[in-house]
DNA sequence: CTGAAAGCGCTTACAG
DNA sequence: CTGAAAGCGCTTACAG
């Protein structure tokens, strides 16, 4: 023998010797997984309840040669969207008795994200998600091998079999519309300068302006993180004839660029109207209140974790893959101060 | 035999057979748990690489009666606190090979606390960490059982025998100093209506004013989230005489107060000072840039985690606990110009 | 509906 | 320094 035995905790020979029945017994009393007898499904559970047992998931995975449990890898993991949606991700999964790891992709080289994937797949979870974010997820979906089931949260459209994603190209849409429709000839877009995807809100914007026919200008990219040349920007539109709306990809760029404008001397939103995207915490308490779009990702979470669910259990019976599938989740316009009709 | 091996992945075995060695001793060059001979180790280092072996931690696990891994319960999932001290446990976990698991603690009834502590322990964790941000983690760490390996996070002085938390009241302290030092003869304090510990930036403000022997008067408290409030008392505070500096206890609390004062006809930080806490990320684009106070999360997360494997280190290997200890992570004030002279 | 047996992939006391 | 054996706590095919 390896060692003295001595359990602390109640195991599942425990639980049948005294509920009277066997092991097996009690294990598909536990999974439902064949029909017990009446009068032994309660003393198994009074049995259970009597020693507080809870099943070791170690054993049970070891078994299963698969844990009860999901990893996501999240490429921003410092990011209020990601914090937001693992909590969702996490609800969703504790429902059905699932384990959340959570394993970081930032900073990282290319090698490190394989080390990082290979550490988080030694668990053996039954499923990953992998949070699209940032360029990490799109190496990390390349080396997650086939078979194990996955979702990716938050890419573009096309980047995986099963993916959910925010409405985010339809929220730059409505935004850029709801400027038109106050009046405005045209809407100007700053951006941070790094790439988006196919899915992005500078894309919505474009589709705004063709769908009213209007010619769409370069948007102005300012370089990532510099929120002074975002001022600056600001200004510089200030002072250029015939700007009424600004649609700005954040509400940090949107706040920036007020700063600039009136730098410039304009008022917001009397002289020109600008709009924010993400819908950050203090929007509300901004001169002017500024409008923005609300992106839920608590709901993008929970959706997540359910379709990879359904993958899980297709999986575990031998069924066939659920079909592929997008799943597209709203978002919401917050309407406050910052714009006007021209 | 239950089912049909048909290994997809290599197992210890595999890499025995090809290093012509035992599992045990593949086992021990694994674990650094005994001398290999020289040619030995070549040859087993040469089969894992060939065959991109990772031992799996659910057998692991099972035999070392604990997983490779620690748990941490959230009081406050969604606040920037926690996904950044996550961070910072991960960060610190990864480096010795522990996977991270987060069971959150909101919106939890005081059962619900208890059945979620029981599911986090259900992988028998080698330890967890628990967020004493809210009264949710005080409930865990009530029901979490002796002898596991436990540090508390962010709590107040003396809620655990292993603890890391920030300088809050001594952040608190030095922001209202900052303030005397500029040449003003009182500080108000503005806070949201909630308890708040022993450690809190509120008795940090108290124990400024007593240094200088100024009467402590009593904060000025404003019902949680109710940021209209928090401009009526602003307001009020505008139009009351000898008011020339405030500290707001956080960030949203300190804009919602400057925004009241403007109504009242005052200018900041010409006629009043106003000085948050936190750092939001918003706050060097206000107008004007406002003075708060950070703390370092990602630190305190990282801290925690080697307090934490210190105790696991110990328990596994059979010597004493390190003494009870506390570590208290420092902040940094974030000077802006929302202050001035007196 | 139910039990005895074997197996999941590791680790460790035991005996060289 | 190293191997054969037994054990960790579950699950499942097999045979009633």
């Amino acid at each position: 023998m390896a060692r003295t035995t001595g359990h602390s905790r109640p195991v599942i020979k425990d639980v049948a010797k005294l509920a009277d029945v066997s092991a097996p017994t009690v294990s598909r009393y536990l999974n439902g997984t064949a029909k017990i007898a009446e009068d032994k499904r309660k003393r198994i559970a009074a049995a259970i309840k009597e020693l507080g047992y809870e099943p070791s998931m170690a054993a049970r995975a070891l078994s299963n040669q698969e844990m009860d449990s999901v990893v996501v890898f999240a490429s921003k993991p410092d990011e209020f969207s990601t914090s937001a949606t693992n909590h969702g991700v996490e609800a969703a999964a504790r429902k059905r008795g699932f384990l959340l790891n959570i394993v970081s992709l930032d900073e990282s080289d290319i090698a490190s994200v394989e080390a990082r994937v290979r550490m988080g797949l030694a668990v053996r979870p039954a499923g990953v998600l992998v949070y699209e974010y940032g360029w990490a997820g799109v190496e990390a979906l390349k080396v997650i091998p086939q078979g194990i089931p996955t979702v990716v949260v938050g890419g573009g459209f096309g980047d995986g079999d099963y993916q959910v994603i925010n409405a985010e190209r339809e929220g730059g849409r409505w935004m850029t519309m709801h400027l038109l429709d106050l009046g405005h000839k045209m809407v100007f877009h700053v951006q941070w300068d790094q790439e988006t995807g196919d899915n992005s809100r500078t894309n919505g914007w474009r589709d705004a302006l063709k769908e009213q026919g209007i010619d769409v200008p370069e948007s102005i990219t300012v370089p990532v993180g510099r929120l002074d040349k975002a001022v600056a920007a600001g200004k510089k539109l200030g002072r250029r004839k015939g700007v009424t709306a600004i649609f700005a990809a954040t509400d940090e760029l949107a706040i920036a660029v007020i700063k600039g404008l009136r730098e410039a001397g304009r008022k917001v939103p009397q002289d020109i109207s600008v709009i924010g995207f993400d819908d950050m915490a203090f929007d509300a308490l901004w001169e002017p209140p500024l409008t923005s779009y609300t992106q839920n990702f608590h709901e993008m979470g929970q959706r997540a974790f359910r379709m990879l669910f359904e993958q899980i259990q297709a999986k575990r019976k031998g069924v066939d893959m659920p079909p592929a599938q997008v799943e597209i989740v709203q978002g919401r316009p917050c309407l406050r101060a910052s714009e006007a009709a021209c």
